[in-house]
DNA sequence: GAATTATATGTAATGATATAACATATCAAG
DNA sequence: CTTGATATGTTATATCATTACATATAATTC
C-alpha cells in the first residue's frame, strides 16, 4: 500500500514499522522506556501521516484502552518530541511523525494552507542566517522553529490564486 | 529614557513614537482605518517591549475604556500582524511590535528560554535552505515562521547551564 | 446629504489547547 | 526486596482562540 508522503508517495506499512523499530532500538540503547502509551502514539502519528492535534491523538489512545484525560497524549507527545520521534509545528499546535527518525537535525517544515498536509525537510542549523544573528547578538540557540506556510503543488493547481 | 531592546539599550520613547508615526503614515497611505484599538493596542505591545499574550493586551484595552472580551484584542492583534506592524511568535502563542516597522521581511526571533525576552533578527527569505527544498517540492511559500529558542546573553550568565 | 454597503466594535457563549496537582502503579538500582 | 525514580491515570483548572450576532461607524453611491 501506498500513501501520500509530504507530497510524495511511498510504502506507507514500511515506513511505519521501520519507524517504529528504529525507535524502539533508539530508546533501547539509551535506556529509554518505549512504553505502549509512547509505541501507540507514535503508531498513530505514523499511520495517519499528517499533523493530528493532541486532543485526536488522545481519542486514538482512549480507544486503545489507555487514559482518556488530556496528560496521557501530552506526555507521550513530549517524550516523542524530546526524543526527535516526533515533531511539533507551532503554527498549528499539531505534532506529526518525524520523517527521518533517529538522525540529528534542524526540522523545516513546507504546510500547506489548503490541505493542511506537512512535508518535513531538513536544513543546516547555522546556514540559514539565524546563526549569523544569535552569533551577533550572543544568544545562545537550542532549539529553531521553521515553517513555511503556503500552497502545496496539488493545491496550486485547484486553487492557484 | 532607555530601555532594553532585544539584548541591547536604546531610547525607548522615540522608538514607540517612530513606530506609531510609521503605522499611522502606512495606514493613511493605504486608506486602512488606524482606529483608537488598534492604535492603543500597538502602543501597548511596544511600550512593554516583549513578547504578550492576546489576553495581556485585553487587560490594557479593557483598562483603557475599550472593550473587555477576547475578540477586541485578537481582530487588533490580526490587524497588526497582518499589515506587518506586529508579529505572532508561534512558539509562545504571544504577540510583540515589530522591530522593523514598514520594511518588508522574513521576521526571525531569537527567544530566551529563561527571561522571556525577544530579539527580532532579519533573514534572507530564499537564503535559508527552505527555499531550496521548497522548490523541490513545488511548494510556494507565501509566510515564513523562524523561531529560536535558547539563552540570551545575560541568561547565560545568570545560568550558564 | 440620504440611502446603501462595507468595515469595525462590543458582547455572550463556547470551543480548543495545555497544565497543575496528586494518587497509584511500575520500573531500576542497590 | 526495598527504595527511589519514572510513568500512568484522573480531577480540576488554566490558557488561548473563535463563532455568532447585535450595534456602530465609515465609505460609497445615487
Amino acid at each position: 500500500m501506498t500513501k501520500a508522503h509530504g507530497f510524495h508517495q511511498h510504502d506507507h506499512a514500511a515506513c511505519i514499522s521501520d519507524a517504529l523499530t528504529t525507535a524502539e532500538a533508539y530508546c533501547a540503547a539509551r535506556k529509554l522506556q518505549f512504553t505502549p502509551v509512547r509505541r501507540r502514539t507514535l503508531e498513530v502519528l505514523l499511520a495517519h501521516h499528517r499533523t493530528m492535534g493532541a486532543y485526536e491523538v488522545l481519542g486514538h489512545l482512549d480507544a486503545s484502552g489507555f487514559g482518556a484525560q488530556p496528560p496521557v497524549a501530552y506526555r507521550a507527545l513530549d517524550f516523542l518530541v524530546k526524543h526527535g520521534f516526533a515533531h511539533k509545528v507551532e503554527a498549528m499546535n499539531a505534532y506529526v511523525a518525524c520523517s527521518h527518525s533517529g538522525a540529528q537535525h534542524v526540522p523545516a517544515f513546507l504546510i500547506c494552507r489548503q490541505c493542511s498536509t506537512v512535508q518535513e525537510a531538513q536544513i543546516e542549523p547555522m546556514q540559514n542566517g539565524l546563526g549569523d544573528a544569535a552569533n551577533d547578538a550572543g544568544f545562545a540557540i537550542e532549539r529553531a522553529v521553521v515553517e513555511a506556510q503556503g500552497l502545496c503543488p496539488s493545491c496550486q493547481q485547484s486553487a492557484p490564486e
